[in-house]
DNA sequence: CAGATTAATATGTATATACTTAATATTATT
DNA sequence: AATAATATTAAGTATATACATATTAATCTG
């Protein structure tokens, strides 16, 4: 009897994942080291290491430095959401995109918005509120803060013939931010633009992007009655 | 004037970042290929190719063979979230983790479900439905479907200490599922489960997983009102 | 025996080399 | 000029080797 042959780190990655869904390697079970395998694979320890380490980046092993590589005893799951721009959202969709500018001012915003960006209470603003549309129904509703300091351009945009979404990808880089979900109900200026009821449970999403220590905007998303967002795991 | 050296992989990635951000590689550029590269940052291609490689993963970058390497015209952000059982994400509000089991019978489920989970629609599967508590409040509300096909054991199972999101994590193994987020209003029974009131908008998630070709478990996760779910960018 | 030192170990990473594969560009053929 | 065959290119991957680093285990020392 010949020793299996994994020529590849995606056929070892299969192995690994069949032996632990086989419960061959139960939850929490220690598994043999990179050598070892790589001797019983019939593969170098590199090709061992590529499959093991993409296989903890999803949280299914767990690694430590001479501690070895552990089978999750509570493996959890990393869900990853593609957070693109809305038009690409609609668009996959097979629908029209079009997007309407609803307001857009240079005003002092309210404390909680200069607070999270941590800019000087008094100093000035570009407010935008936009709705985007999909074959012509009410899609999303944005509400965005621009910081003129760190994007004097966008004075100069007027945003409606591309949105500002779009144009902020285009010119103003950021290097890292925040994200998060969750669930309002509608309020009367929501429900008026997004032509539901009063009330209606929306999804939204709440984005602060910065680059470096400049907080560039923060934008609200309000997305009609019934919106999902899905991913596979 | 000597070359500047980068010596590991993370070092290179630092710089490449740098030139996306500074826009000396702007946005749909076609940057040197890894051996320039290489050449140029004093390592080897391998080198530079984990540090693309890396960075194409978030969606910074665009890569194809032959074709080379672009920076994304377009990036569209890769939000990971960790889906970690209910207990972890109280306890890791400093919360105390608590659950109480509200319904669990075995049943003929409705076609909505038995179409999802594609078994027999006259299959009966058990139906748990349970609270999660924090500091003894409402955390979310747990609707479950579980197909005894699949997992038989959990006919056995009382699941009042145990959460039926841990024993399956331990007891039935997936290989891979589906997740989606959302806003309902809250019902009169979430409402009264969770303390609410009725039509308050609520975050849910519904997720169904596999093993293989079989469903294993259906369930729908609707949090108390104010849930957020965050990450970063 | 507590605490510090040292050794051992598994993963993490860098390198040179070689080959594979997908996509494109070029050339030959009809 | 359209089509097919061929060459070229850049990323993708495998391998052997070497060394780095974090962590644990063993040993020494007061």
């Amino acid at each position: 009897m010949t020793k299996p042959q994994f020529r590849s780190w995606q056929s070892v990655q299969e192995e690994v994942l069949r032996r632990i869904h086989a419960r061959e390697w139960p939850p929490g079970d220690l598994i043999p080291n990179e050598a070892d395998l790589a001797e019983e694979f019939g593969c170098s320890r590199a090709t061992v290491n590529r499959a093991l380490r993409t296989l903890a980046e999803t949280g299914l092993l767990y690694r430590r430095r001479k501690a070895g590589t552990r089978v999750a005893a509570q493996p959890v799951a990393k869900a990853t959401l593609d957070i693109s721009v809305i038009r690409m959202d609609v668009e996959a969709r097979g629908q029209r995109y079009d997007h309407r500018l609803i307001a857009r001012k240079t005003t002092v915003p309210p404390t909680a918005v200069s607070a999270a960006m941590q800019s000087a209470p008094e100093t000035a603003m570009l407010y935008l509120k936009a709705l985007h549309l999909a074959d012509g129904q009410p899609y999303a509703l944005e509400d965005r803060w621009i910081s003129l300091d760190v994007v004097p351009e966008a004075s100069n945009e007027r945003f409606d013939t591309i949105s500002s979404n779009e144009w902020l990808l285009k010119h103003a880089p950021y290097t890292h931010g925040d994200i998060a979900f969750s669930a309002v109900n509608a309020t009367d200026v929501d429900a008026q633009a997004l032509g539901c009821a009063t009330g209606a449970a929306l999804f939204i999403i709440d984005r602060l992007t910065w680059n470096r220590s400049d907080a560039v905007t923060k934008v609200r998303i309000v997305f009609a009655p019934g919106h999902q967002m899905r991913t596979v795991l």
